[in-house]
DNA sequence: AGCACGCCGACT
DNA sequence: GTCGGCGTGCTC
């Protein structure tokens, strides 16, 4: 007898184990590991996936797999073996790793129905229900509860007239479309042109068609194809010289997208040098990480390209990842440019319709090279040739959610498996990748000059307290502003950028200075011009502005803070004349918009481009010679250790928008802290010397790169329930380390509280601590029973990238 | 996660 | 005496 292990679709701790399943005779060949099932469990049949198959099983009492949901496994041999590691590594259950290596599209969703038990007659249920049954085989859970016959039915199931079944159903599916194909031979349809009446224009048109092209057609193409109307085709299947049937097709997102063919640029000096290696180490078939340490405007997409061209050569595969701020259409041009249909892309833009077609391109094999965010990691390609991260150093590459993990450490994880070249990207890299790169563990490739010898922009740090001091209370400088009205005069373009993250619009009382905070969490609600109202980020309570001081009763209460809006209608009235595209989330949530936006400016509808992050990277236009950044240190105070490696890496990129080609590129940043570090040397430019700097502060502090960190978050409702769990907690995991770990806690989180929870941290620093994954285990073995029952919320962060 | 089983309080 | 509360433990 078979046997098929299965990792069953329920997340939790009790159930994060293989059970046991006969596998059914007829389906003895049919059932592979990597497939999803549909399994009992207890009362109910979900989804699960076949992780092994085996003959014996220490369970005697086996129940039998319901039916395979696949035809061919969703997940191959390397990718269970990936699971595996995956929930090692970040301590997450066995089906949360499966899952998030899926496209959302095959996640099962539950049907819970009641039907009318074997054997009964409508006859026996009371009158109100037989109706019901009559006109429906089986009633949704939910619609019961809805007309509120629940009791009704509750009381049938116990006399066992009825029953409750539980269905494990598809979320898409595939998109079918109408075909028409030749019913006959080629010879066949020529006699059969002979024998139609001699007005049939339009039919002998159709046949002749189908003689070039005998596979079948979407009936849409060839309808508009032809100019003829769907009788003419009718016609046809009448005559049984043609037939009709539903035919699978995917979902283009780039459909009616011509991408022009570009051709490999040749290599500079520099470029050449940086790509030897890479190729070297695609023809030895061995793993090797690189870091591509190159400034904003180098030519890292040529060497990257260039590489992946080399991969496809050797019948190979190639998966880029790019941080989906930066995945836009210009990317994705350059892509589709090079590589034409043979690569898929992957963001978050695309329905859950869209991305499982592209991700069955991938598994089908028909495309050798995906584009994508995060989660593109796990495409299911089978003999990878490169890995290549681009921007390595941006946090989106970290998922906040279970399973935590980095890309990549996934990247490195399945390079190791393909025995290929993972290269790392950045022009302001990482300090733990930089530290690696220096320590030769990663290799080192540098491209230190832009391309055709273009000079870096010139940096101009403006102190604002001094603007403050003389007199001008506005968000622009003196020297901005004249550098503004210089450009619009040139007629070139300007990018404003707002760096908004740590400070959004909040509520102020002028008089006394109370802020306006969110009763469930302890942080400030955010102003919403849009709707007039004020809201909470973490639990979407909802508020609408007061107009007294609820402390002091005044009046002067209003927002504060520095939203693009308020920049837009500032930069109205100072310079009336400019034209002005602002990007936000506001402007940008359509689908489309964004790219729309940018194509208004590229065309040079607009001389200033206003925004947030999402104009930080990517944009490059010839036109713009100005960059303007008007709070630079806004996320410089956050309670993180990386805030001054951001505040750095956020300069520099925005910086690098100006002066790409011809023009020079003029860059000025607006602060408050001029003579932070951070600031002055993200002014000159200096990456180095910021890592030197950093890294004396990491070291001083006990941070990574020097010290891996791992933290634990509690939360309750009762404050002192979390503190005193959060010390227990502290306590035990410090008894079991070295002595050169440090263990620091318990520490009321960066936001103590959210939707009424409290919320506490342990925060763990280390060199080797090969047992702290079990310590961690075994704590969230101690406290499962409350987990469970009594609220209490545990979350682990091996290796968090905000210790929030 | 769901759900059944089982042991204690307020009702017909 | 029973209906129903939610603590406890199981699901191949």
């Amino acid at each position: 007898m078979m046997i098929a292990s299965v990792i069953v679709d329920v997340p939790a701790k009790q159930t994060d184990r293989a059970f046991d399943y006969r596998i059914p005779e007829q389906l003895k060949h049919v059932i592979q590991p990597g497939m999803r099932v549909v399994v009992p469990f207890g009362p109910r049949k979900i989804q699960g996936f076949v992780v092994g198959i085996k003959e014996k099983s220490d369970f005697d009492k086996l129940k039998s797999i319901v039916e395979p949901m696949d035809l061919s496994p969703v997940l191959n041999h390397e990718l269970l073996q990936l699971g595996d590691w995956l929930t090692e590594q970040t301590l997450c259950y066995k089906i949360s790793a499966f899952q998030v290596m899926l496209p959302a599209a095959l996640k099962a969703k539950y049907d819970k129905k009641i039907r009318l038990a074997n054997g009964y007659d409508v006859e026996i249920l009371p009158l109100e229900l037989q109706d019901l049954f009559c006109r429906n085989e089986t009633i949704l859970w939910a619609d019961a509860v809805e007309k509120g016959i629940l009791p009704l039915l509750q009381r049938e199931a116990s006399r066992g007239t009825v029953e409750v079944v539980y269905e494990v159903k598809e979320r898409v599916k595939k998109k079918k479309l109408k075909h028409v194909f030749s019913k006959l031979t080629g010879n066949e349809l020529s006699q059969a042109i002979q024998q139609l009446p001699a007005n049939a224009a339009k039919q002998k048109e159709v046949i002749e068609y189908f003689i070039e092209r005998p596979e079948p057609v979407e009936l849409r193409e060839i309808l508009s194809a032809l100019e003829i109307s769907s009788a003419t085709i009718k016609g046809l299947v009448q005559k049984g010289i043609l037939g009709e049937k539903d035919m699978e097709v995917y979902r283009d997102p780039f459909a009616h997208r011509e991408f022009q063919r570009t051709e490999p640029f040749p290599l500079t000096n520099e470029q050449e040098k940086a790509i030897g290696p890479i190729l070297d180490s695609i023809e030895e078939k061995k793993q090797h990480v690189f870091l591509l340490y190159g400034v904003t405007g180098s030519g890292k997409t040529e060497v990257y390209l260039q590489s992946i061209q080399r991969v496809l050569q050797e019948g190979k595969e190639a998966i880029f990842l790019i941080p989906e701020i930066s995945l836009t259409p210009q990317m994705v041009k350059r892509f589709k440019g090079r590589f034409g249909d043979q690569v898929a892309v992957l963001h978050s833009g695309l329905s859950t319709g869209e991305k499982y077609d592209e991700w069955r391109k991938i598994q089908r094999k028909e495309v050798k090279v995906v584009v994508g965010a995060r989660s593109a990691i796990y495409a299911p390609f089978e003999n990878i040739g490169i890995i290549i991260i681009d921007e390595e150093h941006e946090t989106s590459y970290k998922q906040e959610e279970n399973p935590r993990y980095h890309a990549r450490d996934v990247a490195i994880e399945r390079g190791r498996y393909h025995k290929c070249p993972v290269i790392l990207g950045s022009a302001t890299p990482s300090l733990e990748t930089f530290a690696r790169a220096q320590k030769s563990v990663y290799g080192l490739l540098t491209l230190s000059k832009r391309m055709n010898d273009q000079q870096l922009p010139t940096v101009q740090i403006i102190d604002m307290r001094e603007e403050l001091r003389e007199g001008n209370r506005s968000m622009f400088s003196r020297f901005l502003l004249d550098k503004l009205k210089d450009r619009l005069e040139k007629k070139q373009q300007t990018v404003l950028f707002l760096n908004k993250r740590g400070h959004s619009s909040f509520i102020m009382c002028r008089d006394c200075g109370y802020v306006v905070n969110c009763p469930h969490c302890d942080i400030s609600l955010t102003y919403h011009r849009f709707s007039q109202q004020m809201k909470c980020h973490y639990c979407g309570y909802e508020d609408s502005v007061p107009t007294t001081c609820p402390e002091c009763n005044s009046e002067h209460i209003r927002y504060f803070g520095t939203g693009t809006q308020k920049v837009e209608e500032e930069l109205g009235k100072i310079l009336p004349e400019a034209r002005v595209i602002r990007m936000d989330v506001d402007t940008t949530s359509r689908k489309g918009a964004h790219e729309k936006l940018l194509n208004e400016f590229e065309q040079g509808k607009a001389d200033i481009l206003l925004g947030t992050q999402m104009i930080a990277k990517g944009l490059d236009f010839p036109n713009i010679t100005l960059v303007g950044v008007l709070s630079a240190d806004t996320m410089l105070h956050l309670p993180d250790f990386r805030s001054s490696e951001k505040t750095f890496q956020l300069l520099t990129q925005v910086s690098g928008r100006a002066g790409r080609h011809e023009l020079p590129g003029e860059v000025v940043i607006q602060t408050y802290t001029p003579e932070h570090y951070s600031i002055e040397l993200a002014g000159e430019q200096d990456y180095d010397r910021f890592y030197d700097r950093e890294m004396m502060i990491r070291k001083l502090h006990q941070y990574p790169p020097f010290y891996y960190i791992s933290l634990i978050t509690v939360s309750h409702e009762n404050l002192m329930k979390v503190v005193s769990v959060t010390e227990k907690i502290t306590h035990f995991i410090s008894s079991k380390l070295s002595k050169d770990s440090i263990v620091l806690g318990p520490v009321a989180s960066s936001i103590p509280r959210i939707n009424n929870r409290y919320r506490y941290q342990c925060l763990i620093k280390y060199k080797r601590e090969p047992r702290l994954g079990e310590a961690i285990k075994t704590v969230l073995d101690q406290y499962q029973q409350e987990i469970n029952t009594n609220g209490l919320q545990i979350s682990v962060d091996v290796n968090p990238y905000i210790l929030m």
